[in-house]
DNA sequence: GTCTATACAAAGATAGAC
DNA sequence: GTCTATCTTTGTATAGAC
């Protein structure tokens, strides 16, 4: 791997870890083994390697997600299987922890990446609610961009409670509460019992 | 208001802004117009004086919460009530970023005041959830603690949302997107259109 | 209790040798 | 392209005067 490609792993991986702020120049060469002027030669410092490590964090995730999204099932077995997948929960999502970090809020450019991977994930989901809805799987008086909202902030906020009692319980438990409430809201009788 | 106590509440501030790797002392002692010697006198050190601050935070919260929770009206409207109630959204939930922060996870002193704080709320919703399907407000199938796992997530996941969006817009469809599935999901026949 | 002075490591970046 | 100086500011804390 080439010194710039592993000065892009390493800031991802610590920014993952540790945020922005929390993330210095000197922790990534040491990790990347690396030197300073490599750094400061392939980018023109901490901000603008923090983009380009940002931008391919959320290009994976889009991939990852769309993976599920685009897959085989209903439109609910679809949102099941993204709410579902496997997930390192007590690290968290690398994009969504950068919201909490005031210098990436205060740059519409770091902050970019982050909009549009989130934005684009509240989109899928919408049309996979609607889609669900014209097949008869969802009632027709919900929202989809709502319910991809409530879907997506569940997550968000599920590795928040993960995170705060140190064990993925909560997350676990949110992600069933919501689905419960989606299988119950569906407009003709379905199995009394949610499993 | 005494040096100390303008200590506590200058980090109190700078924590919500920008997190606990992201608030120096000396950042704290010129927004409380205090000299070094004042901090080291009343506080130990950085980790001491934040986490008089988190408590305090944790305090407030509950407090917030509870008045709303405690309120007048059904489960289902009380629960309504907490996730309409008037955020600064932007801005995010001072107790949830520190989730996100790594020297506060690292610290099970600094983390303790915000797992139980969330601890509580979820098991306070909960009560609730289950006073309600008492009631027949809510499906008897639905678990009171997975509902209340999914209600503290969509309010923080919301934040997440919002702050990547530079607004409050996704937080706000994020409630709505719950409070339709949970009244959708009543045992008995509502207004088919929820407002 | 509060202040200033001092200390020393780390953050973030530049300069120039190789 | 990479490395090692060097530089300035900030982070975090202690010491000691008032």
């Amino acid at each position: 791997m080439s010194t710039s490609e592993r000065l892009i792993e390493s800031t991802r991986e610590l920014l993952w870890e540790r945020g922005y702020v929390g993330t210095s120049p000197k922790a990534i060469l040491e990790r990347a083994g690396a030197g300073q002027g490599s750094m400061y030669h392939h980018f023109k410092g901490k901000p603008d390697l923090a983009l380009a490590a940002i931008r391919r964090t959320a290009e994976e995730m889009r991939a990852t997600a769309a993976g599920v999204l685009d897959g085989p099932g209903t439109p609910y077995e679809r949102i099941e299987a993204y709410l579902r997948r496997e997930r390192d929960v007590l690290r968290g999502c690398p994009i969504g922890r950068l919201t909490m970090d005031p210098d990436v809020i205060a740059s519409d450019e770091l902050r970019a990446p982050v909009d549009e991977t989130l934005d684009w994930l509240r989109e899928r989901l919408a049309a996979i609610v609607e889609e669900g809805q014209e097949q008869g799987e969802f009632a027709p008086w919900l929202d989809g961009e709502e319910i991809a909202a409530a879907v997506v902030a569940t997550v968000q906020g599920g590795y928040v409670l993960a995170r705060a009692s140190g064990s993925p319980t909560a997350f676990d438990a949110g992600v069933r509460g919501l689905l419960s409430l989606l299988m119950t809201a569906a407009p003709k009788d379905r199995p009394a019992r949610p499993s």
